[in-house]
DNA sequence: GCCCGTCACGTAATAACATAACACACCAAA
DNA sequence: TTTGGTGTGTTATGTTATTACGTGACGGGC
C-alpha cells in the first residue's frame, strides 16, 4: 500500500519539493501572483505527500504549522494553487495534487489507481481530445475539462497477479 | 435559464418517463434485478427533473412520498440506479442524472452548461479514447472513466450574443 | 413447520467537504 | 492621512456522504 504516485514509477524526490517551490516562486514573480506563506507552505505539503490530498489534511498540517486552523484557511490557499495551475482539484475524490507539469497550459488527466490510492497526471493533447471533438460537433464551449479514470495502476495489478496468480 | 438538458435540444417529454421506467423494469427482470418502489421513484424524480439533482433533493421528493428521509435512503437508491446504469453521478456537481442511453453498455461524457445548468450526456467512442491510449501506454486498468466537461451550451452561447454583440 | 442466510429498507448519529460573513492587518496609491 | 485592495483569521453554517444498528420480507435446507 505505498503510494508512488508520479505515474505510478518509484524515484527519490528528496529535492523535487524545494524545486517546484522555487519554480512557483519565479513563476509567481514574473506574474504578479503572491506565493504567500500560507500558500506556499500548502503547496509544499501537497508536495511532499505527492499524492492527493483532503483539504482538511492540508488544513490540519497548515494548523500544526502555527497558521489558522479554520477550513476557509485551507481552501482559499488551495483555490489560489489550483486557479493558477500550481495544483489540480480530483473531483471523484474531492482531494487536491500538486501539479506535475506547472507552467504548461493542459488539461490534465488523472489515473486514480483504487488499491494503492496513487493518482498519476497524465498530459493530454486537446486538439483530439474526445471532449473537443464532441463540443465541436454540438456548439458547446469548454471552460475547464475533468478526465479522471479509476482503476488499478501497474504495480498493483502486477502484486495481484503475484499473490493470485491462477 | 430554462435547462433543456436532452442535448440541448427542446422536447416534449410527457411520455419519455413512463417509458423510461417501462424499460428499466423490463431490464431488471431480465437481469434479476429488483426495481423495488424508492428505487423507481427515484429513477422518476431524475427523469421528470431531466437535470443533475443532489442526492437531498431527491431524498426531499422520496421523503414527500412517504419513503424515508434520512440519507441512506436517496444514497442507496441512487447507488442502485447507477451501479446498474440507469443513471449517473456528475462528480464536477455531486449530482446525480437519469441516463440518456439506458442498456447500451458506455462511458459517457458529459457537458455541463454553467450558465443554464443542464446537462447534456453525450455517447464516446471507447475504443479510441485519449484515457484508453493513455492507460494502454502506463499498463493502467481502467474500470471506470469521467469525462465532464464545463462551459457554454449552444443556446447560452446564442443568448449572449444577441444581449452583447460586440 | 422452523432456522438461517441474504437483501432491502428504515433510523440515528456523525463524518467529511465547503462556503458565507465579518474583523483586522498590511501596503500602496491618491 | 485616508482610502481601497488583498490577504489572513475567526465564527457560524450549509451541503454532501457514510457508519452503525435494527427490522421486516423472502427463499432454501432440514
Amino acid at each position: 500500500m505505498d503510494p508512488n504516485p508520479i505515474g505510478f514509477q518509484k524515484h527519490d524526490h528528496s529535492h523535487c519539493v524545494a524545486d517546484a517551490v522555487a519554480e512557483a516562486d519565479r513563476t509567481c514573480q514574473k506574474a504578479g501572483l503572491q506565493l504567500t506563506p500560507v500558500r506556499k507552505r500548502a503547496l509544499e505539503i501537497l508536495l511532499e505527500e505527492h499524492r492527493a490530498l483532503g483539504a482538511y489534511d492540508v488544513l490540519a498540517r497548515l494548523a500544526e504549522d502555527g497558521f489558522g486552523s479554520q477550513p476557509p484557511v485551507a481552501y482559499r490557499a488551495l483555490d489560489f494553487l489550483t486557479k493558477n495551475g500550481f495544483a489540480h482539484k480530483i473531483e471523484r475524490l474531492n482531494a487536491f495534487i500538486a501539479c506535475a507539469h506547472p507552467g504548461d497550459i493542459h488539461t490534465p488527466a488523472f489515473l486514480i489507481c483504487t488499491t494503492c490510492d496513487a493518482v498519476a497526471e497524465a498530459e493530454t493533447d486537446p486538439s483530439h481530445s474526445l471532449l473537443n471533438q464532441i463540443a465541436d460537433t454540438t456548439g458547446f464551449r469548454i471552460s475547464r475539462a475533468v478526465l479522471e479514470a479509476e482503476g488499478t495502476c501497474p504495480n498493483c495489478l502486477a502484486n495481484d497477479q503475484a499473490k493470485d496468480p491462477k
